[in-house]
DNA sequence: TTTCAAAGTTAAGACTAAGTTAATTCAAAT
DNA sequence: ATTTGAATTAACTTAGTCTTAACTTTGAAA
């Protein structure tokens, strides 16, 4: 899941502030959509389903802590990482926004810089623990180790430059199912990233020779399978 | 650490309760957060990290007993102090609630001078165990010790920077398991923290000068890890 | 069986991540 | 104010991963 994939909203009533932070967000990628205000986005947020709001505290028509708690009662949306912003010295507001459900909160006037770690932190905490993924994958003669980012293959274990080892565990995830190229594409290099045809077939070659011919066949016109044939 | 920076997490069904407690040990100073049933209350837990829970055994959508034995398993929270409110006479919870984890048990109707006084006596018990608390590592001719932030290495003893000391403990905390670039950042720097590429990198080469280059693995385009090779 | 797009192969070169060193900044202690 | 050591940055080097390009082989459809 690349930044690209990823939907934040940024409630603000001030344009400006939704024009920096936008601007920096979509520079990294992400898909950003705004709203002027607690109710707005609310509907906003009802409609678009994004994975990260960020919210001023103070605003018109409706403030963040109420509109926060509104978001944290709508269980379609409820699971949304919710960050603030607030001008420094609002002191209580800290703790209503926590009461109120929110992640973390960021004082202006923002850093970009700093905006973006916090974002990219609270993100990874968010689908790391959404999808407690599997670490390890292990057949006859080949374990995949994920956590150690170490292979054990023909009795010998040892590690992969990152490309290759990514492209393995892809195949080997799923074993005796077909991955297409363009899955394998968007997995392993990430959306928007072109690079040449025959990139993969050159990463499969490698694989080949460190892991054994007979792991991963090729279905022509498609894709590749990773197989146990032993 | 004086009570304003101690966090009370209070989990009760019964408004009534909640407002009562939530005033006496606010009265004491203490940084008071609520929820209304056990699965909110594990949500807030782990946002904001309590010190101390006082929970109900019983209460609608998920009880104290489980949510306790819930915090527990959650590594991030589980050294958190865990008091109980139980309703007189409800034997049977006292069994339940200690073997789920929890460190005290009140009995309602509570009177809120001995509820303070068991909280002051609690919490004081825990951060002095805390200090205490021997965080250290040890390998063949290598001890991490946390508690003076000393090190034992060649057999020499002799302390680290700051820094270094964490990214050391982080790395060695998870022998063989790698530590994503971006982890490190997170754990050792913290969120919002912007500091160049090259910082690691020159933390990783003071310790290996002094604690021996072969501990710290590169993994190239993810991040290092500790290994003991010897 | 012929054809041709798709996949395989190889080696070279580009590119990126990490290593290194010294200098600079910063904060704490004197 | 001065010193000291930690932390960071900057500028450069090195290592090795990744991609490309040019060429060959394969296998499915006509």
């Amino acid at each position: 899941m690349g930044p690209r994939d990823i939907k934040i909203l940024l409630v603000d009533d001030e344009p400006d502030v939704i024009e920096i932070i936008s601007y920096n967000l979509k520079q990294e990628g992400y898909n950003v959509f705004s709203a002027f205000n607690g109710k707005l986005a609310i509907d906003k947020a009802r409609k678009i389903k994004p994975h990260l709001i960020i919210m001023d505290v103070m605003m018109p028509v409706m403030d963040g802590i109420e509109s926060c708690e509104i978001i944290r009662n709508d269980k379609n949306i409820s699971d949304v990482v919710i960050m603030f912003l607030t001008a420094r010295g609002e002191d209580y507001s800290q703790v209503a926004a926590f009461e109120a459900g929110a992640d973390d909160y960021v004082t202006k006037p923002i850093k970009p810089k700093i905006l973006i770690s916090k974002v990219k932190a609270l993100l990874r905490r968010r689908i790391n623990s959404e999808k407690q993924r599997i670490e390890k994958l292990e057949f006859d003669d080949l374990v995949i180790d994920k956590s150690e980012y170490k292979i054990i293959a023909k009795s010998k274990s040892f590690s992969l430059p990152r490309k290759e080892f990514e492209l393995l565990f892809l195949l080997a995830s799923k074993p005796g199912k077909v991955i297409r190229r363009d899955q394998i594409m968007e997995e392993v290099w990430g959306s928007g990233v072109i690079v040449g045809d025959r990139t993969i077939d050159v990463h499969i070659r490698r694989l080949r020779e460190k892991i054994g011919e007979d792991f991963f066949q090729t279905v022509k016109g498609v894709g590749y399978k990773f197989a146990i044939t032993s």
